[in-house]
DNA sequence: CGTTAGTTTGAGAGGACTCAAAGTCTGTGG
DNA sequence: CCACAGACTTTGAGTCCTCTCAAACTAACG
């Protein structure tokens, strides 16, 4: 029972083993939905109210650039998923998160997480552990996108994400590694 | 007197306003040392034990890739400096930190901070904040390197550092661009 | 005044882009 | 079961930006 929450120790423990009690609260605030697809749970221009953990199902984060999507990241089962940005700042952003499919999805509000920042410091820590990850791996797309050439960022994605190659068309995957769906097409047909 | 101090608190205020105790315990925690040219702070290959603050002076962060100097960051008056990476992760990282300028530098050991976050909650809320506003920024830089063109960014970082145009010979400059030396004086040819 | 670090200029190549058009898949209604 | 619409993917042609390698120029300093 409560398989979706042993998922999420099992995914933050590596950080932060929390208390009892800290798990408990957590855990309270959180609501389970399922929601079918193209939900979106962060539209563009709004500020992030809730975090998100999926249980099953994925989503994306994309923004409109000169009537174009970019895809920022995808997140699928046992992610946390939310425009990270306005999630952190508190400020409207233009990314939008949404379902790509049917999903389970377990939220947090924002307000009540703030409340689990100020009553259990090992929650704060976790949220700074959390944190700190994102900006590691931020910092490994970077010079990622900087130094790696397309055809291997591909293969890198694929060899990451094999699944994501069956659940998301390709002119997504392109958007995500930042090319666009044309030369993803003739990188695909030379390898 | 204090100045320094005063100024790191002043540039932490916005985020976290910590209790006079962490303050005080904060501070005993740090030293000051004044420090020379060429100063590595931080090796290559090593983890990060330190973070600095800088009162007075120029660092930079940077690593090797294919035989030449891949620039991270700079760092000037009133700003952190180390190799983030190495510091969040404590892993080696072949990022090294040193200074491009006679300094004046604020150290702060690891093992302290880690005792300072363990005893003041506040202080770990700093950190967290810290730690956001520096993913914020890697956002901004990823977003800036895939959409912005190299003349612009170029025109984006003397408006937002003035000083280091005086302070930083051009070939690091185009490094943290992004470019290279060639193509960033093609760019201010025309400019 | 010569050496070295830093900067600019030149020529040519290659990767990725854009716009346009042609295939290919897939699910639904006839 | 077939045909077709709409979504998805590939292919083609031409352009532009940045890169590399090489060489010349400039400035600063002992």
């Amino acid at each position: 029972m409560m398989t979706a929450s042993t998922n999420l120790f099992e995914r933050l423990s590596p950080f932060v083993k929390l208390s009892p009690q800290s798990r408990a609260k957590l855990l309270s605030y959180m609501k389970k939905e399922e929601l079918p697809k193209g939900h979106v749970l962060v539209p563009a221009g709004s500020i992030c109210t809730h975090v998100y953990y999926i249980e099953r199902g994925l989503s994306r984060i994309f923004y409109m650039k000169d009537g174009r999507e970019v895809i920022d990241d995808f997140n699928a089962e046992n992610e946390f998923t939310c425009s990270i940005n306005t999630w952190l700042t508190r400020k409207p952003d233009n990314r939008q998160t949404e379902l790509l499919e049917p999903s389970v999805i377990w939220s947090l509000p924002y307000t009540k997480l703030e409340e689990l920042y100020d009553e259990h410091h090992d929650i704060e820590r976790l949220g700074r552990h959390l944190i700190t990850l994102e900006l590691a791996e931020m910092q490994q797309r970077l010079t990622d996108l900087q130094f790696t050439a397309a055809q291997e960022r591909y293969a890198n994605f694929i060899a990451a994400n094999p699944s994501l190659l069956q659940r998301v068309p390709l002119g997504m995957i392109s958007s995500y590694l930042g090319i666009t769906q044309e030369t993803l097409s003739r990188i695909r047909a030379r390898g």
